[in-house]
DNA sequence: CATGAATGAGTCTTCATTCAT
DNA sequence: AATGAATGAAGACTCATTCAT
């Protein structure tokens, strides 16, 4: 090990950091889901992330930069998802798609909530309007990529739904959390589908 | 109840614990609702409820215990309003009215949303599974209210229908928080009372 | 009850309030032996007299007086025991009949320890050197107590007999304490009759 | 060693951890034995040690581990000694040995008791029996080691002589501490050496 | 770049003692 | 005298952040 390491030295470091730093925000990502941002400590993300405590801060100055790399783990995750759902052509199977997708987190979400959602409706509690800004933009992408299907399907109001679409998932995943019911993604999921398929 | 104070020795003493005590339940509720249970410290509710820090715990054993008095709180206040729309003759206007009453508080939900929703989100984080469940509890009680409005009725579905109900209206507040706009309590209103009318 | 008390209301107040004193000291002397004077708190002393906690301090002044109350407690139970030892006529039964008393403790023993070593030891690493003199005296009067009935046997060394007497006594104590053995007691009692007997 | 020290990597910052966690746990021990646990701060061990109050938590997690590590050098205290006794060819030599060696300590024992013995009777108060039986397995080595010496003098009883040896110290410390009289350490330690020639 | 260790501000909680009635 | 309530000074423990090597 010792070889390869010096063989590979300048551009296996680089790696390597870049390695750690992908590993570091992904276990924020899930950490801080499953933990909330108040009850996480470094030391938490360093651990899941198999990162010597004192290292983390030469790839993330402060703790709200390890939540922005949360935020922006979601981000990439959920650009990902879209990208996938563009390439079916009807713009409604696109949205029923991703409610699929939705129930079948259902355990996720009945554990710990929409990762997104609460972790927005927990930076929002903050006095200072910084990171929650970022965390409602991520919500916002959402939203603004529903709205677009639902204007390619020619609907009126489009805005409108795709607030009242994601709202629904937000609220669903809330319930499903607090009541700890898995099944309620389910039902409202298939009220959600019906509902799309009602709009005319 | 005048004739029993005078009655009941130290009646002055007795008199400021309760309102202490109720000074700092209301206290809690308001100040969670803001910052969110772990940016709360004991003194900010004490200093809220303008009672010194060493006190509290005369009242209070615990912080949890101050968690589980602001869930009172909810609770009792979630029982007031119920009440006061059973007064109404028709299910379908108790709804109606409640959704209003939702509307009207658009600018606290877009500050700090739903008070009892966020408090639940923030609580299933811990891992313990005690509070949670409390919390859960008051989201339960206005889902069986509004299930039993749904089903006076006459429609068939009367739990799912509350389900969705109850969280449009978590979708809403959370929407509205996340993205700091109280219009979309408005809008997500008026769209949450057509769906009501809409129901045969 | 409010007439009784109407009618006994002067000398029964002083009864009750000397009954009062009289169950805090014997509460402190219990609750201290069993918890240790830095682990008891005042309210658990009168929790235990069944006096309110505000009322204590009429009472006695300060946590330490009822310190001293409970060594008083100790010196007056003390003196009990001699007094009724020292009806016996012979020195050497009296020396043996207490141990035999010690013994007949030692479940309490082994739980608990010496009510008076247990109490002397944790006084003595305070730094203000008060108290610990006080608990000091409580054991010189049973040495000297052992003294007197060593000397009266018309032993050389009564002195240091006395000391070897009791420091027996503590040392079992503290070992079937420390081990959780009461049959250390029965075993040392009877090596510490036996030493008695062996004396000429 | 040396070697050893110098190929392992930040050797200076190792040495220095292992020597605070050094001297922390030898303060503890002396702090814990001239003040008792409930009257030392953890605040007093850093100070004793010269370690930021801060930086103690790193090496011990609680302050009950602080203790543990008071018994931890009482124990190795112990072995040094007993190991350095079992040189000696003659058991009878090696129990007098001893003995000759708590009287040296007499104005330690006279001014705080024995380490041991005192920290015993203080854990033991604890409802909940942790420490208490860590303590008390210290007391037990010694028992033990001093069992070991009489029944390698071929003397029947060794058990029970060895617990009344161990008394006999833990008595004459206590009363010695009690009393204030180092003397006393002196004497009774000369009648237990008679007692330790005496057997047969 | 890596990493164990250091720092110190902050938070919850306890409790002896005092106060107001 | 009696008593519930008030007060404030600790003390244990946590943790984000920084430092030294």
């Amino acid at each position: 090990m010792a070889i390869v390491s010096r063989v590979t030295d300048s551009p296996g470091t680089r790696r390597r950091g870049a390695d750690k730093r992908r590993r570091l925000s992904a276990a924020a990502a899930q950490v801080l889901h499953h933990q909330g941002v108040e009850r996480t400590t470094i030391a938490d993300i360093a651990h899941a992330a198999d990162v010597p405590v004192g290292n983390v801060y030469y790839y993330f100055k402060t703790k709200d930069d390890l939540v922005r790399a949360a935020l922006s783990e979601h981000t990439a995750r959920l650009e990902e998802i879209t990208d996938g759902l563009d390439r079916l052509p009807d713009p409604r199977e696109r949205l029923k798609t991703l409610v699929a997708a939705w129930v079948e987190q259902r355990e996720v979400a009945a554990r710990y909530g929409c990762p997104t959602g609460t972790l927005a409706a927990e930076l929002d509690k903050r006095a200072d309007g910084v990171l929650d800004r970022e965390a409602g933009e991520v919500i916002r992408m959402l939203v603004d990529w529903a709205e677009r299907q639902f204007r390619a399907l020619g609907l009126p109001g489009a805005a409108d739904h795709a607030i009242t679409f994601v709202a629904a998932y937000q609220g669903m995943s809330l319930l499903s959390n607090a009541l700890h019911d898995p099944e309620i993604m389910t039902s409202q999921g298939a009220a959600l589908t019906a509902w799309l398929d009602s709009l005319t």
